[in-house]
DNA sequence: CTCAATGCAAATCATTTGCACACCC
DNA sequence: GGGTGTGCAAATGATTTGCATTGAG
């Protein structure tokens, strides 16, 4: 096992017993499929749409219903493991395992890439609207689109 | 005419002038249709899903198919006269007359309450951005996810 | 007149659901 | 064993498309 595998393992093994718990908590069964799935995401560690990680699963030799990705996928936005993300330009929703990412944000270029960011100055914005408001705020999503500067001749 | 009504005519005949001209520009048709629908998202002047104007329109006595309205809406978003949004926890995109709004964004609470804010610390974010990752910024959607605050009792 | 735009209905695509069977507890 | 979770295939719901017809230029 190389350095990258056994990084993969350690965290696979973080976010397995997060599940387990929630599982627990709730009655739920430890099934294979649960587990396969949640290993192939955060493996994968990018985003994902149900196809793609359907094609994932196909791939690791691991035969899983599109059926169940969709269910086991709706359990993990549950557990915080993953996060979903819709893009008024595409019709199908993409995903993010999202445990040990820090907050972040996503700035979306013309040709698909996606860049992650973070800053701080956000967090104080939500405090303001917070305060103007009266509500509290439980999460945010801010997405810049654009594209790269072209270089100079 | 009263004063709303007044008023709103003169924000029609704003739009109307944007779109008369982009469809000049393109050879592209002066279709009742197209204005009609103009004026119903701008008269409405709130966010609105595809079966929403849909029903609008059939309540003015306007007859169009969903067809004509999937296509006037991408007509109308490309003039910028209109945005368009999707959200995680919905199936269906809503849409915006977002002529006379500011840039703006959205707080969207758990009942499914919209309101709408502007903060000028985006744009800080936003430059920032641009000279980190060498882009250039054309666009951005922030929403913040929450809750009003229960009562002291 | 001509061709772009409309309306209708059928097609598509992502997602959800119903149900028979499998297997976790 | 009992009942939840899975897989399949059918259903749904939003959106798109094909095509005959209409009407703007």
């Amino acid at each position: 096992m190389n350095k990258n595998e056994q990084l993969n393992e350690e965290r696979f093994l973080t976010v397995k017993a997060i599940l387990d718990e929630h599982l627990e908590k709730n009655n739920q069964r430890k099934t294979p499929e649960r587990y396969a799935i949640l290993r192939g995401i955060y493996d994968l560690d990018d985003h994902f749409s149900i196809e793609e990680i359907f094609e994932l699963m196909k791939t690791n030799n691991y035969r899983v219903s599109r059926a169940t990705l969709y269910n086991t996928i709706e359990l993990l936005i549950e557990c915080n493991l993953v996060t979903k993300h819709s893009q008024p330009q595409h019709n199908q929703a993409t995903y993010e395992a999202s445990h040990f990412s820090r907050q972040h944000d996503h700035l979306i270029l013309e040709d698909g890439e996606i860049i992650e960011f973070c800053d701080p100055r956000i967090e104080h914005i939500k405090k303001t609207m917070e305060e103007l408001f009266d509500v509290k705020i439980d999460k945010h999503t801010l997405y810049f689109y654009g594209s790269r500067n072209k270089k100079e001749e």
